[in-house]
DNA sequence: TTTGAATGTGTCATTTGGACACAATATTAT
DNA sequence: ATAATATTGTGTCCAAATGACACATTCAAA
């Protein structure tokens, strides 16, 4: 049902950028890839739009093979479309990116697309135009946390400040003082003490926070920097 | 040459959020299309991807075909690919948004496309999905105004600190202390004083300004507001 | 010359942010 | 037991930024 006949119809591809924290450091899920082209290399995961799936769902099928999670965090972030970005034919690739709490995912589909968790430190080569998707995910990354409370994404529901202030560290990929980072953190009014600890810290455990819903759909869309703060 | 055999080609379409500033609101050009479907109805300016050329390059083309401009300010907004977003076939859209001066653009061009400059608080009904991209992109521009210097890009070159002050309370829809104002964005240093001042207005002359282009450039890319300030 | 609107600059109280000290908690070594 | 050590929670201090607001200056038109 071709009814736009002199237009040129092209591949388009999804591409997907996993982020994870480990406790110490943001990690990449990578791909080994076991087919052609560049069998062998490694390249985020992706795979090609179906005629008849939302580009928001194709992403989620992708997601979820690879991780067998369903309702991760993610949002798109850009195209990329380079005439000659795929070298075996031109392909339109929507890249999204994904936060998922690292501990959730299920080994067997990682292990089955020969999938591993690279330190963002340690990228190894990656495939066409991916090493670009991965610089422009982080930015992103950066940006959102800096704005909006999309960090928890990659923590498990109950956590510590010192946990998040851990992430906030390797986000940024810099020292934040702690007593300074805790009190901003707490000021947002986001944390609510469980009233558990840490049981598994050998020092003083810290207290065990989830987030506070109410206050985190609201917070989720403000931003304000150069504007003003809403005097009300 | 297709060489991915068993996946599906798709329409993939370009279309183009312009914003101007007419000195008192934000405006958007829109244009009546005179071609199926949908003639006779207001939509964004658009076009499908050429075979052998980039995202960017189109985005160029098409915005050059209905501004005649050729170095104005754009970025990649989002891509929609809802399976039904046209009706006729389905078709991916790239979206890109940019900001010009509104008293730049070739007349000839924008009467040749039955284009309008619409204002933000009474945007006409656009076909397909148009409405909810011109949400997103204001939202973006309010995004990115907020934490980097892309505002000037919808003034002259010199301008003064009232048209700006006019400028940022258009984009925020909200009224901001113009003293207050003032001291943030001199405290920038990216004003310089170009010793003029506006003779079109009838009362006190405001001092032209124009940009600091090294630190424009310095402070483009930081945005700093979760975190601290880098202490150097 | 006066008037009125717009513009440039300044003041002040309050809040926020960065630097840093100290007390509390829990494990391990003595 | 007790001390030592590492980690966590909370507080203080001062400088800088922010919001609310006053006042003087400039220009065209009355």
């Amino acid at each position: 049902m071709k009814q736009y006949p002199h237009s040129t119809r092209l591949l388009v591809a999804i591409d997907c950028i996993i982020f994870g924290f480990d406790g110490e450091e943001i990690k990449l899920l990578v791909i080994k890839r076991n087919f052609e082209p560049e069998r062998g290399k490694w390249s985020l995961m992706g795979g090609f739009v179906n005629t008849d799936e939302d580009l928001e769902v194709g992403a989620e099928r992708i997601l979820f093979e690879l991780t067998g999670l369903n309702n991760v965090y993610f949002e798109q972030l850009q195209t990329f479309g380079k005439v000659n970005r795929d070298p075996v034919e031109r392909t339109i690739s929507v890249v999204f990116f994904a936060l998922i709490n690292i501990h959730n995912h299920d080994e067997e589909s990682v292990r089955a697309h020969h999938a591993h968790w690279v330190s963002l430190k340690n990228i190894p080569n990656l495939i066409f135009d991916h090493q670009k998707m991965v610089e422009i995910a982080i930015e992103c990354l950066r940006y959102k946390a800096a704005l909006h409370p999309i960090g928890f994404e990659l923590l498990p529901e109950k956590f510590t400040i010192p946990q998040l202030h851990k992430l906030y560290e390797a986000i940024y990929d810099m020292q934040l003082d702690r007593r300074n980072f805790s009190r901003k953190i707490l000021s947002t009014g986001l944390l609510v003490d469980t009233g558990e600890k840490n049981e598994q810290s050998a020092t003083k455990k810290a207290i065990l926070y989830c987030l506070n819903k109410e206050k985190y759909e609201d917070k989720f869309h403000s931003f304000w920097y150069f504007m003003p703060e809403p005097s009300a």
